[in-house]
DNA sequence: GCCGATTTGTCCGTATGTATC
DNA sequence: CGATACATACGGACAAATCGG
């Protein structure tokens, strides 16, 4: 991770000119005192994330660009708090509903969950600058997360699992559709014009590997953005070209 | 790739039970006759694909569930081509605009072409099942693929810039958003009662690291999903926190 | 509460294959 | 053709976390 780092910072800061390769492996490890394998995952990090590109027999390729949008964080979702920290706007959580309830067998089908779970039900509201911008649809295994109380969900509930219940998070499973904004989005966020959100669901994982949380996120169509960086699979793997399907072609 | 074809096959044939272990590394490269080295790298991409979670100490489990949902590629869009194909759609594309052009100050910086780039701008609809379901904005470079026309376009560019110029396409930077329809979408699309569009904009490097394409494709919100999986960073690396980011709160 | 066996995490050095120029 | 680059693989070593006795 710190080769990683170190190669980023560099190539951020311009040191790396774009379009170009970097110095080879051989010369990296020399220069890093580590092995060839270790400056690969590093290398292997950055390719991940978009920033360099390799092709045999040639070179890594510095493809960084500062691009305004591109400052956030691969793979993530530009949620509420990133948002917020970002621009040093002010935020809060609202929660609008907090209730015990298991799991029947149509919720169990929609959220993963085994039929019967017992589980705690929560609809919160985050706004920024006072404006409500997200809506939570969230259940969480009550077996995982006893002392749960509606004071901690107005907090975080994350800060909550990790320090308090030393639980890890470890694993989410995400999809992201657009849907109709409903009654109750109607109700607690501010819509305007727009008549549809960004529905982010997603499905928590702990360190246990058991399924604790399924949340499913409306947001603001204006302050929804999600990054991610499509690697093609060298040549001869098997899904070569699955990979990288994003072009609405074919 | 064949060790971790070898054991996604059988996971999600429930060959191994869910929520449990899987078998040991040493095991497994014992079973498959490698080092463990490379049993570790086929576990890995399991992991980023959210079939199974790993612990120190503890070992490998399974965490597949089997959601109706889920059966679609982990981070790709399920785009047109993927949907007509698995449901059996018919599918085809028009070419609205066919035009060369250049990159002037304000379109190199929305796009991340250098100014002046000669380029190629596309209008393309593509309808699934004659209904019109996304329209694309495409720039190509035009030093890049000097015989394009407007009959190949029709058909698929990328079989085209592959298999007869030989290109390679390794990189592509997305970005998802929500934006409202402009008079083009509702022109072409049947949007129906929704205002509003899933947009996902593309960068897409060839194999000698340039960029040759920006794309912004429009979807119908009714049509459009995207699946990703976040995992945790082990902790002690220094963004362990960020790469799930996906819980819009703190 | 400690110890030891087990398991994953990290790293090294070396060797060979393959694409590029 | 050869030098150079990345891709893949092996075998070994030690660290760190987990868990049962």
């Amino acid at each position: 991770m710190q080769i990683y780092y170190a190669l980023k910072e560099r190539i951020e800061s311009g040191a790396y000119p774009v379009g170009q390769l970097l110095p080879s492996e051989n010369t990296l490890l020399e220069e890093f005192g580590c092995s060839r394998n270790t400056v690969r995952r590093a290398v292997a990090g950055l390719v991940r994330d978009g920033y360099v590109q390799t092709r045999q027999g040639w070179g890594v390729c510095n493809i960084y660009q500062p691009i305004e949008a591109s400052a956030y964080t691969m793979g993530t979702i530009e949620s509420f708090a990133e948002t917020t920290r970002r621009t040093g706007q002010d935020s809060a959580t609202q929660v609008a509903l907090f209730t015990a309830c298991a799991a029947d067998d149509d919720l169990a089908r929609r959220t993963g969950f085994a039929p019967g779970t017992e589980l705690f039900y929560l609809q919160r509201i985050h706004t920024i600058d006072g404006i409500p911008r997200i809506l939570n649809h969230s259940y969480f295994r009550r077996d995982c997360m006893p002392g749960l109380t509606k004071e901690i969900a107005e907090g975080s509930i994350y800060r909550y699992l990790e320090q308090e219940l030393h639980m890890s998070i470890v694993t989410s499973k995400r999809t992201i559709t657009v849907e109709r904004a409903d009654a109750l989005d109607r109700r607690f966020l501010t819509l305007e014009e727009y008549n549809c959100l960004a529905v982010v669901t997603s499905q928590t994982y702990n360190s246990d590997g058991i399924l604790f949380e399924y949340t499913q996120s409306r947001h603001h169509p204006s302050i929804f953005r999600f990054q991610d960086n499509a690697v093609r699979t060298p040549a001869g793997h098997a899904d070569a070209r699955k990979r990288i399907a994003n072009h609405t072609e074919l």
